[in-house]
DNA sequence: CCTCCATATATGCATTTGCCTATACTACGC
DNA sequence: GCGTAGTATAGGCAAATGCATATATGGAGG
């Protein structure tokens, strides 16, 4: 998958390994990370397989930096992807509810310490997404010389996160309280 | 992460590696799933640890059970597991939302498209968890011999796969016409 | 009769992922 | 002067994951 993700980064501009970890982490962090040496792996594979082409950039005061530029069948290989349907849901795997499922058998307390702290983090992320603004949509769109449409779809994926983190805060809300009402009288 | 799911349903039950697979399927797949073969790696793995025990039960009719026992070890490997919190948000990878993001350079009819197929996938799923009652969950709790205070942690985890797919077809809905709208004067 | 499905366990293999380490230079703060 | 952070690439290794396949039996349906 993360194949894709670069190739649709470097076709909208050349980039280097370290700018696209940044790249990603600035725009698509709420969908999607990876890991830089993961980047370096994945980018050495896409080379071998010609979908990608690097030159190095000689650089006096900084590191060498080696730059990867699209191919056409690159291209063709990233349209296609694109254009193919999605014909499951993405399954998810949450640690959290996971750990949740069997808080039957844990310290009532404990649970409730861990539902605020968790609380406490995604109210963090659903900040970080609302101020997440059209206008650091607009300079993202500069830096990869991407189109106005983008800025389109780039902010679907922003609500989405928005939407996610509401959701996700009004879940634990609903939980805690519940918690709270029972351990009026328990341990 | 699979290792302590296998050891909480064991830890209310002793299970084969089938079962354990068909439980987790019953109960967990909103937020968790694992592959037959990744369960009896992990078994193995878990016995070789002292983690758990097995006895074969011959059968005549069917083939032969290996039957897994959770041993002090294990509980208290859980137990522990169970206690230590969370200081991070699980990260999301979500297919569509990278394919989304990227989707400017697509036809818009395809997107569309895709995004109400997505739809259809999600209200499906949605109803799925509305109709697993708490009769079910009851069922669930005979079949592991789980108390009543598993009831009110497994019902939190079922809610929260209602909302994550309640928001999840709001954005759909959201975007499908969000593109619509735009759709009425372009390609 | 034959195929598919359910029950049941297990191995093999490739891919993906995560985390750690090495290398190398600059700049900034203490 | 020294540690830390930023820029930049890359290899090593273990763990997790996914998918296919092998084996074996019984039952249901066409």
């Amino acid at each position: 998958m993360l194949r894709y993700a670069l190739l649709g980064f470097l076709n909208y501009h050349s980039l280097n390994g370290y700018d696209l970890k940044n790249v990603m982490e600035d725009s698509a962090r709420n969908f999607w990370h990876a890991d830089l040496s993961q980047i370096y792996k994945n980018l050495k594979t896409l080379q071998e397989q010609g979908m990608i082409t690097s030159t190095l950039e000689m650089k006096e005061d900084r590191p060498d930096r080696r730059v990867y530029t699209i191919t056409e069948a690159g291209r063709r290989e990233f349209a296609e992807w694109l254009a193919t349907p999605l014909t499951e849901i993405t399954p998810i795997k949450e640690v959290l509810l996971l750990k949740i499922f069997f808080s039957a058998q844990a310290e009532r307390i404990s649970v409730l310490t861990q539902l605020r702290l968790q609380r406490e983090l995604h109210r963090r992320n659903l900040q970080r997404y609302a101020e997440q603004t059209v206008s650091d949509i607009e300079k993202n769109i500069q830096r990869l010389g991407a189109s106005l449409d983008d800025a389109l779809f780039w902010d679907a994926t922003r609500r989405a996160g928005v939407l996610y983190e509401e959701m996700y805060i009004q879940w634990l809300d609903e939980t805690i309280a519940r918690l709270e009402t029972l351990s009026e009288g328990g341990t």
